[in-house]
DNA sequence: TGTACATCAGTGAACGCGCGTTCACTGATGTAC
DNA sequence: TGTACATCAGTGAACGCGCGTTCACTGATGTAC
């Protein structure tokens, strides 16, 4: 905000995953460059590459901090509500809040997939999604506990993605959080 | 394959489009350029713009060429087997079987959306996809039949989308059709 | 059967652009003594 | 409190590249008469 920019930025590596999500939420994935967000952080164009070596290093980062969210907020629902279905509706919410890591997460292609920060990350994500599923009595659980699960992560994942489509038919109503637990309910009657 | 090639390529609309499927489902939407597509073509690097107007018509027409074959194939399942199940087992069918063209219907910032052609295309296929659910027994179509028609559309897509993705555990087995077949009966238990 | 002409498909040169990456550098910061 | 030095963050010039798009053109085809 200063008239004279400092040498150093201060947060560089921050801003420009800051900026990144910016961009990959207006335009996808495909519009990111690395010129484009230095220029965004007010830095020469090359200093992106001092934090994430590559562009695909900076969509790692992308993924990573992605895989990381999700997980905290998968464990944050069980926690507080111990319900499966609760579960499946906060990986919704994740999925629209977090669009732009949501889309990077899910096209490896991107990014650096054997990245160890980012194996890490997404074993303790799929951790919090299916560890809950075992816990589940036999009514919900079906005789087959993980195509119950699959079945499950289908459906939350499916509308999560149907729904940032802008496909979802309008008489399910405007608020995504109410559609997906209707949605999931079909899945758990019971839950 | 002659040596000389003639002055007119005879196909060149289809050439390019089936060359751009190729490139989609090797590395992305992303990586379409209509320069590389003319090269494998074998023709001029201006010439495929005389078909598709531009890049973003050329992509067009491959979420047109999509949503036909999907309407299609979704029609045929009903036909052949009258089960709302095997519609869903089509639709995870159609995915795998055209994942180029899958990934591009639902990428609708690559395209024209207002195409008049993508319109209809994509109506068709929606009929075909939820046309089935209103002639479904209560039992299966649940006290909403909307909120069911889009549960079960979800969890195919879902589906689809992580299989493809290649995060469907391996304990589910390799056949895809088999799989989807099991998860998507998780919600039509009597389907 | 032959000729004139309109139409369409494909050519090739040219344009301007933004990009990723490399590299020698300089400014700032912090640590050891 | 002061000095030397290592380390790190950011600079700016340069490179080569492939791209989309435009445009005047030419070759081939088909139709009217």
């Amino acid at each position: 905000m200063t008239s004279s920019r400092p040498y150093h930025h201060g947060d560089l590596r921050r801003s420009v995953l800051t900026a990144a999500v910016e961009v990959i939420e207006e335009s996808g994935p495909g519009a990111i460059s690395l010129r484009d967000l230095a220029r965004r952080a007010g830095v020469s164009h090359a200093a992106p590459a001092h934090h994430f070596g590559d562009k695909a290093g900076l969509l790692t980062a992308v993924a990573v901090e992605g895989y990381r969210l999700l997980g905290d907020a998968l464990s944050g629902a069980r926690e507080r509500t111990d319900s499966f279905l609760e579960v499946g509706v906060a990986y919704v919410r994740f999925a629209l809040e977090h669009r732009a890591h949501f889309e990077v997460m899910f096209r490896p292609d991107l990014y650096h997939r054997d990245d160890p920060d980012l194996l890490a990350a997404r074993r303790a994500s799929a951790e919090a999604l299916y560890g809950g599923v075992t816990g589940l009595p036999e009514a919900q659980a079906g005789p087959d506990p993980l195509t119950s699960a699959v079945a499950a992560w289908s459906v939350v994942h499916g509308f999560a993605t149907l729904w940032l489509n802008g496909v979802v038919p309008p008489d399910l109503g405007r608020d995504p959080e109410e559609a997906a637990r209707a949605v999931a309910g079909v899945l758990f009657r019971s839950g």
